[in-house]
DNA sequence: TGCGAAATAGGGGAAAACCTTAAGCACAAG
DNA sequence: CTTGTGCTTAAGGTTTTCCCCTATTTCGCA
């Protein structure tokens, strides 16, 4: 069996060593290279590829966000397990978003290592306790029991009629749009209220959000 | 080292000795119940604690989800695997709901069933690849750069004005709340709408939305 | 000391929302 | 075959909000 191939990337020394240190119990787990800057990864990475790279966020130069994004967007199948002394949501957004696998504390046990490293390479992402209990409580909030209240619901046109509201059409807009009176699009808005029982067109937008008619964003 | 106690639940025999089988490799793993169905996971669990429970969601009587409600309820140190064909958005959400730590779906390789179990211990949520990547992509969109925006570019009146907009009050409300005219309120409306460069309410909802001034639901 | 930005607020006309009522139609139950 | 229920359509009239303009006061900062 090939061993796994990690580039180690933190700016202090020992922390790298103790990581190495630690990554030497697994016989077919090997460290082949080691970087303390974002850039410096990026360097490497020319000649060396790594199945995986174990990065810590802060580093000076370039940190470990910035240096996830360039690595995913040029060597997409390389996994990025990123390391980081806080479960600071804003954190681990940035470090989802772009493209990392993993995302471990820094007083995570020891054991996360290795579990991590393997979960990562089957395609999965690892996230730390702490974190993924976030993500996952953030998973569930959201999507509120999608789309099943809704379909089920509403008629057809109430939908449609509530998916152009949310999209922020005005009456006469969505009026335009469904070739109806704008005082119909009225009485649909005003069914709508009745039936989802929320009087106002802010909790309409809300459901419909909450339902993934529209996206949250534009 | 004690053994990872594991009780099996699935309605198809032949499965569950597989899945036996597989989990015979691992020393430290010793599987010390089987059920056929969710009652009769209840009905095991009052004379046996394990400290796993690996369980198929599609069984008679009672499915897999409605039972790892109970467990969790019941005996919420249980950690609970759960078992699906389908990477279906509706199940997850329900497994995670519910209160599972792990979501794996039946063509999963299987070193994800070793991996789910020690990660699990361990308080992580393990979920095969497909799901953690349905799961990730949602926080990602969900979580659009929180506050980061508003925050600079509005002053804290004007965020005091929109979250009150974004949570359903009237202009009127709006003023009796913040003890000004609601021709003040009016004012600020604009202002949003001029700063934040979007031209209805809808807009202003989302973006709300978006900045966590607001939950999402209600 | 002045200058811009924030918070306050009013007037007035256009626009939209809200409430009530109801007609035409389809389809299912009686 | 009639009755009822639900969907889609729509209007009239009242209330409220929106929108553009103007204006005062109070800041801090140059």
């Amino acid at each position: 069996m090939e061993s796994i191939t990690i580039l180690l990337a933190d700016d202090h020394q020992l922390v790298r060593a103790g990581i190495r240190s630690l990554l030497n119990h697994f016989a077919d787990i090997e460290v082949v290279a080691e970087a303390d800057n974002g850039l410096q990864v990026l360097d490497l990475l020319k000649t060396c590829k790594p199945a995986i790279i174990l990065m810590d966020i802060t580093m000076p130069e370039m940190n470990g966000l910035e240096a996830t994004t360039t690595v995913i967007r040029d060597y997409p199948d390389t996994k990025v397990i990123l390391l980081s002394m806080y479960a600071n949501e804003e954190y681990v957004r940035q470090a989802l978003q772009s493209g990392a696998s993993g995302y471990i504390l820094k007083d995570a046990a020891p054991v996360e290592l290795e579990l991590a490293i393997k979960s990562v390479l089957n395609g999965a992402t690892y996230l730390s306790p702490v974190i993924s209990h976030q993500v996952v409580c953030d998973y569930v909030r959201n999507t509120g029991s999608s789309s099943h209240n809704l379909q089920g619901k509403l008629t057809p046109r109430q939908l449609e009629v509530l998916k152009l509201i949310a999209e922020g059409c005005s009456t006469k807009d969505i009026a335009a749009s469904l070739r109806i009176s704008p005082k119909t699009v009225e009485s649909h808005r005003a069914q709508l209220m009745d039936r989802l029982e929320t009087y106002d067109v802010v909790g309409l937008v809300k459901l419909a959000i909450k339902n993934n008619l529209i996206k949250s964003r534009d």
